[in-house]
RNA sequence: GCGCGAUUAGCUCAGUUGGUAGAGCAAUUCAUUUACACUGAAUAGGUCGCAGGUUCGAGCCCUGCAUCGCGCACCA
């Protein structure tokens, strides 16, 4: 009997020696933790921000995939869990910028190399942070086998994928209209986009013969063409491509009429002026009918000259003003002051997104999304939960082209070449091309990044080494992709379509969508409500242990968490019952017979039971009901193991009779390690510290056998 | 507008192929030098959102509705 039992469990004194001793043993390293010709199991870290820090997600998805990972190691699997570092392109530029304004500095201005440099440094001092805090949540990760995103390799597989994407012609170089943020200068995919629901002014105004709805005046300075539905019999008199002249904001000007079937003959009043440069409708109505196009609003979201007296002015100044020049025209027929609509918005500064053209890369995504398609149409992915697959197929099904070009300077520089001259767009990842092959024009560097998701899509195959190493030959295509439901678009699904496109195969088997981890109310945790939940405070407070079980228990996939700190504390209790019970066994039953000996039929009936829990246990973890695994578990080892069987050993131990004592011993220690066995891929810390203690055995019970 | 999810004890949630409603926390009562007060024994608490249907039998399957949450969408 060890001393260390006869006082409380002590997480603090126990995690940080238990983590360097599993880390030193090698045995995380797939290499070392299995028989060579083991089956494979493999699960590929979300690549964590670099520059964060670890909260309540994070410790989640650390539990969850540790769970896994520990239990498919003790179950003999040549098991692989991949940690990878995110340079998280845009999410970094945004802090960095932030940490440059307090020191009176700005990106615009700055030598891009210099802000790149800048930017790294940044990232790698910060980056032993967020690896030390993954280990402290105790995950047994290959940190051998550590990917960052900005790794040299992984970048020549992105290269490689865009070349290939080019030269199928699946990236291409369009003059397009994008989403454009003014304040932090780059564009976004429509999936960095939030929908606002505002209540604005609608304007009604006198267009010659007609009335007009809008409730952005600030963009109708060049407006030249008045559109109406071909069937709209209030304007059957007007003819397609009939010129008319009208006085308008800044002075008479010729309008022509164009009749389009996308124009709602219920909306407004049926009429509509357009603005290709910076709407969407517009710019699509203006494709179809090849009518001019001209930037009203400049990448600042300040009017341009074509404003007159009003050019230079911010379109929110210039608004009301141009207003009250209409008005004074007599131009304006009515303002409705409730108007509902949605605004479209930067997802992180909230500025309202200006649609501009612009010539970027795009990559045609129905072909890719058709392949997805009819992979997950074959059940070839399987989604937990399975409400997911009908999500996924929803969007792959509507799916818009991607735009990956980003104006910032931290990401992967896209390896192409555009034309001086006539803008032609050229990838180059060799750095050959000098020439434009359209107009024979001189070509410069193309100076935009990658979009994040571009590079972190082809994240499974990138990390192993794709396409010729014997890791990607050994571990591709993986097990489990274990992330949070809210990037199924952003990453999961892009993953599955890159993944298809570059390898063939499906970059993972099963994907496993974890929810939110919210307050103990029920609320989304942020920093300006001050609810923020430090998991690094919790598991200080409460024990790693506990923290996980809080993380898992109630907790099923796909539905959000609330997190109290009760709930933490009532497993730190649960942590100390297993440090009780193994200091009643191991003080009434020492280990010094190994031999099983006759047991009693009462104890035997005790030892079916567990086979029983053993069983159940084992199916739950096989179909990822982890949160049932660990309930049944805190369940029998508290209610059952401890309230019962323990209560009744105690007469047993007292009986005159040794076969009666001997089978009792035996069957406490082997519930005990039985326990211990099945608790560890939930709460390895304490579990393999008591193991450390009790057990003959030499081997850690982290690569023990898993019960059978 | 379209889609997805939720609705079960005071709170947070489970409930696997349909077979008499479960857990944790909270509450109430009792016990007390016990392996453990980070304890034990017990108690109370639910027309499973509403209305129909299928079935011998529905929390679960089907239809409709309500409320809440979320996602998607070019009505200027």
């Amino acid at each position: 009997m060890n001393e260390i039992f006869l006082s409380p469990y002590n997480p603090q004194a126990t995690e940080e020696r238990i983590y360097k001793m599993w880390e030193e043993s090698g045995l995380f390293n797939p290499d070392n933790n299995s028989k060579a010709d083991a089956p494979v199991f493999t699960i590929i870290m979300p690549p964590t921000n670099a520059n964060g820090s670890l909260h309540a997600g994070h410790g989640l998805v650390m539990t969850i995939e540790d769970i896994m990972v520990r239990y498919k190691r003790m179950q003999g699997f040549k098991t692989l869990w991949l940690p990878g570092l995110d340079h998280a392109g845009f999410e970094t530029q945004v802090v960095y910028e932030k940490k440059l304004e307090k020191e009176g500095r700005s990106r615009f201005g700055m030598d891009p190399k210099e802000l790149y440099k800048e930017i790294m440094e940044f990232t790698v001092t910060n980056s032993s942070n967020i690896k030390s805090q993954i280990k402290k949540i105790g995950a047994s990760c290959d940190w051998s086998r550590e990917k960052f995103t900005l790794d040299k390799e992984i970048i020549q597989t992105v290269y490689g994928t865009f070349q290939k994407l080019f030269d199928d012609g699946l990236a291409y170089r369009g003059n397009r209209i994008v989403s454009w943020c003014s304040k932090h200068q780059t564009s976004f995919s429509d999936l960095e986009i939030t929908d606002v629901e505002r209540i604005d002014k609608f304007y009604y105004l006198k267009y010659g013969p007609f009335v007009i709805g809008t409730s952005r005046p600030e963009t109708k300075f060049g407006d030249k063409y008045v559109v109406m539905h071909p069937d709209d019999k209030r304007y059957s008199d007007f003819k397609d491509g009939q010129q008319i002249e009208l006085e308008w904001i800044n002075g008479p000007i010729t309008a022509t009429i164009i009749k389009d079937s996308a124009v709602d003959m219920e909306f407004g009043t049926g009429a509509m002026t357009i603005t290709p440069w910076h709407d969407t409708t517009d710019f699509e109505i203006a494709m179809r009918h090849d009518l001019d196009k001209e930037q009203i609003i400049d990448e600042m979201g300040k009017l341009l000259p074509v404003a007159g007296e009003f050019a230079g002015m911010s379109i929110n100044k210039a608004r009301g003003l141009i207003i009250e020049k209409l008005q004074a025209k007599g131009l304006v027929e009515k303002i409705d002051d409730n108007y509902k609509h949605v605004v479209r918005t930067c997802y992180k500064c909230g500025t309202v997104i200006e649609p501009q053209i612009k010539s970027q890369w795009f990559i045609k995504m129905k072909p890719l999304a058709e392949k997805a398609l009819e992979k997950i149409n074959l059940g070839e992915v399987t989604y937990i939960p399975d409400h997911y697959k009908k999500i996924t197929t929803y969007w792959l099904e509507n799916i818009m082209d991607w735009n990956i070009s980003r104006q910032i300077v931290w990401g992967i520089p896209i390896p192409a070449k555009i034309c001086i001259s006539c803008g032609h767009g050229i990838a180059d990842i060799n750095n050959e091309v000098s020439e434009c092959t359209k107009c024979g024009g001189k070509m410069e560097q193309d100076k935009d990044t990658f979009d994040t998701w571009f590079s972190s899509g082809q994240w499974p195959f990138a990390s192993l080494g794709f396409p010729e190493s014997n890791d990607y030959k050994t571990f591709y295509p993986t097990d489990v992709m274990e992330t949070a439901g809210e990037i199924i678009f952003f990453w999961v699904s892009r993953m599955i379509m890159l993944g298809l496109y570059m390898t063939g195969k499906t970059p993972f088997k099963t994907v496993y969508l974890h929810g939110l981890v919210l307050d103990a109310k029920g609320l989304k945790m942020s920093k300006s409500k001050g609810n923020v939940i430090d998991p690094l405070i919790i598991t200080q407070k409460f024990g790693t242990d506990a923290f996980r079980m809080g993380m898992v228990i109630g907790n099923t996939p796909g539905t959000s968490l609330p997190l109290s700190e009760d709930k933490i504390k009532a497993y730190k209790h649960f942590a100390n019952k297993i440090w009780n019970i193994t200091r009643f066994v191991y003080t009434n039953a020492p280990n010094d017979e190994l031999k099983k000996p006759t047991v009693t039929s009462d104890d035997e009936i005790i030892l079916k039971e567990l086979d029983i829990l053993v069983k159940d246990v084992t199916k739950d973890m096989d179909s990822y009901k982890f949160y049932l695994a660990a309930e049944k578990l805190y369940h029998y080892v508290w209610h059952t193991f401890a309230d019962k069987i323990i209560e009744e050993s105690k007469a047993k131990l007292q009986s005159n009779d040794v076969a009666i004592i001997s089978s009792a011993q035996y069957t406490l220690r082997y519930i005990l390690e039985t326990s211990l066995k099945l608790l560890h891929p939930f709460m390895p810390f304490i579990t393999e510290e008591i193991w450390s203690n009790i057990s003959s055995d030499k081997k850690m019970l982290m690569v023990s056998e898993w019960p059978k």
